[in-house]
DNA sequence: GTGCCGATATATCGGGGCGATATAATCCGA
DNA sequence: TCGGATTATATCGCCCCGATATATCGGCAC
């Protein structure tokens, strides 16, 4: 998923592995040691090419930094990966990446990216209720309290989903009119 | 600290792989390509000793199982590893394993994790509301929603932090009495 | 002026953990 | 009696993290 959040970023503008990194950590703090052998991976297979700073020529060229680009490659591999909906794409190391590039994500994908996201939430929630059923006789007090803590967080995202499906419902209602 | 989980089921009593997976499930899902590896590893580490199941003499032996049990090693590093309140011990990855074993960690220790945790947040949460007024400005709709999820998150866990603080700090008057 | 700190910038290494997959044996119900 | 679920162990490639190494530059203090 690093790849698709560097395609994205990629996709807007140019720009060097350091600022990629910058931009990476707003979205998730990726480390330095996951970056660059993933920029090296994308380049091998043809998604970004990198070239020496063309403006470094001024005063401010620090080190030797290279810019990296979208190829054509790259571009269509993007396009490919914001239109997955599929169970990838709901998944919780996923779905926060997916959320950040929502912006240039069709609409109907969105939608059934939340909706998904929202299944599966949901199947969480009712195992945790379940386990936390057992958990108060069985389980310590330690346990139980952390048991609830996670179903707590469920229902706190479930609730967050059903906010955002409702406003992306009443969107596409404005939109067909 | 998967390591830290199998000395900890360990130390109650000796059991077999399977066994043990179904027991870590409760704790954390752990995959059963992270879990045997780490046996072996901590097999030949010398924590815990491995033999063929010895009332598998019996009817049902589906398969050569094996059978662990901690080591005297495996012992004294359960015990050296639950009394570690330092910044590992409150990492996200980290705590909610220590929190299952806490019945079995002393009370001094549980409260210092207890309140190196409830630090860690409060800088997250600090962090995110910088963010987030930020982002009310600068990003989309969907970016700002996904970091007040993050901020609703860390409040939900800050405050079930303070439950149970407090809780402890009322047990330890009690005991001190 | 110089000497060090912090930010900029790139890279590697070891290791933990995941998900898929392979392989078997045994149990149970159709 | 056949096949699917469960019990059981193991391996593979991959992703990612954290620590660390290595430079260069700007700016501040002394």
């Amino acid at each position: 998923m690093l790849e698709f959040a560097v395609l994205g970023l990629l996709h807007e503008t140019p720009m060097h592995g350091y600022e990629l990194r910058k931009r990476l950590q707003e979205i998730r703090a990726f480390s330095c040691g996951t970056i660059y052998p993933t920029l090296r991976r994308m380049r091998r297979a043809g998604l970004i090419e990198e070239e020496p700073d063309e403006q470094g020529a001024q005063q401010w060229s620090r080190r030797a930094r290279r810019v990296y680009r979208l190829t054509g490659a790259g571009r269509d591999r993007f396009v490919e990966l914001v239109e997955d909906c599929g169970p990838r794409a709901c998944q919780d190391e996923t779905f926060d990446v997916r959320l950040a590039f929502f912006a240039r994500t069709p609409a109907p994908v969105r939608m059934r990216i939340l909706e998904n996201r929202r299944r599966r939430l949901e199947q969480r929630r009712e195992g945790q209720r379940a386990i936390l059923a057992r958990a108060d006789e069985q389980c310590d007090r330690y346990t139980a309290q952390l048991h609830r803590l996670g179903l707590d967080h469920s229902e706190l995202e479930v609730r967050w989903l059903d906010e955002l499906i409702a406003h992306e419902r009443a969107a596409q209602q404005a939109d067909s009119k």
